[in-house]
DNA sequence: CCAAAAGTGTTAGCTCTACACCCATGC
DNA sequence: GCATGGGTGTAGAGCTAACACTTTTGG
């Protein structure tokens, strides 16, 4: 035993992005305890005695959106020893991408959840607004160079639809024509033969994951964004 | 207060990287304590009840080498609740690049320190060795894109020490005269008018950093690697 | 037949890589 | 004066970005 040490409280935050087809959105929710009780907050909890930061993230991320096999990734551990006012807990943070149209919403009302768009977010409890603020740009970091974007759109998807959401992230048009070459060019899609009629006339074929290629590839940088390098001056 | 939760011990562990001129280093200590006392391990250390976890990194880098300042970025946490056999302890890893000139040799032996080569390192405790494994993959990856590898050099450097240090880290031949054309082209270095003349007949110039441009360019991606995504198919 | 969006073709300019070649110096 | 490693020049290949143009189909 180390009997001299401190003991210490640890929490795991999820920042659990969707998106509806037009923007980029954020899930939060009316924290149910005190302190600072039915302010917003990331959805989170503590962490077990059997149960790795991982396992926490996952089990938190269920009880919220009823999601499992999620992609999630771990972000930062956030410690500032007054960052909870009650007692000093640190909180490992996580964030998620989730396809907003799976999402359990009977779960959701349940736990007086919301999803918030990325520039109408309200305040939040603690220090969650600057894990929200790295989130967004680990996210805009990691999308520019991987595959990860793929995991916030439906099994089927139109390369139009993909676009809607690289410009959502990187607040910049791109161009149509280049943008589908590119992204076709990647062998990350397999073209199905339906086509998607509602948001234009000629219609839009819809596409799946190559899953294979997809796991192969994950790790090979991607040029989808022309010149990345500007997004991330801060 | 929350009672009913449980608490845990919090360390931090340094994967700390130098450079000798011609492989890349891992700085190793002999535990002092039990269990495993005298094993090979990071150097780490339990997180205090006023410390962020970077403080308490960086409070054990400086026991170990004498140095502040250093490079230092939060990788991971451990939280495998085996993973000390004497009581729950998660880990936040952190990695370290330093000049391995500068460091303290006093402080390294009066604590059983030893330098190793990447690819002769000793059995570690507990999962040091897969914290080493993720480090050693996360520096690779950082290094083909920002300017990072600079830390581990002497203020004063040529363009060919710089080439030994990315091919020694990415474990192959860059030609020589892209290199230092590529690596001139950034911006980020200052020539000096000396003339490191021991390795070469003809010598080779000096440089250092520009400090602004560096600070100002660090998110921004480089190329010096060819084909970077090839080092990262695992 | 027209409007609107999907998607293909084309080209100029750039960057990257491979490699020839010149330079400076110690012996 | 020659061997050695530092550093510059250059040309072909390949890629990118910009944009004209064709395709499809609902009204």
């Amino acid at each position: 035993m180390y009997p001299e040490q401190e003991r210490f409280l640890l929490a795991t935050d999820c920042i659990i992005f969707g998106f509806d087809g037009s923007t980029i959105k954020l899930l939060l929710i009316q924290r149910g305890m005190e302190p600072m009780k039915n302010h917003w907050s990331l959805m989170g909890g503590f962490v077990k005695r059997t149960e790795t930061t991982d396992d926490a993230a996952n089990r938190i991320l269920q009880q919220l959106t009823g999601l499992q096999n999620v992609y999630l990734e771990q972000l930062h551990v956030f410690g500032k020893p007054d960052r909870d006012p009650v007692e000093r807990t640190l909180s490992v943070a996580y964030f998620a991408l989730i396809d907003i149209n799976k999402y359990a919403k009977q779960i959701t009302t349940d736990h007086n959840a919301e999803w918030f768009g990325l520039n109408e977010l309200p305040e939040l409890i603690f220090d969650h607004t600057e894990m929200v603020k790295m989130a967004k740009k680990q996210l805009r970091y990691k999308a520019a160079l991987h595959p990860i974007l793929f995991q916030l759109l439906p099994e089927k998807f139109t390369i139009p639809q993909l676009q809607v959401l690289y410009q959502g992230i990187y607040q910049s048009k791109l161009d149509d024509r280049n943008f589908s070459r590119k992204v076709l060019s990647t062998n990350l899609l397999i073209k199905l033969p339906e086509k998607e009629k509602l948001s234009s006339k000629k219609g839009a074929f819809y596409y799946k994951l190559n899953q294979s290629n997809y796991l192969e590839n994950f790790e090979a940088f991607l040029n989808f964004i022309p010149n990345p390098d500007r997004f991330f001056k801060d």
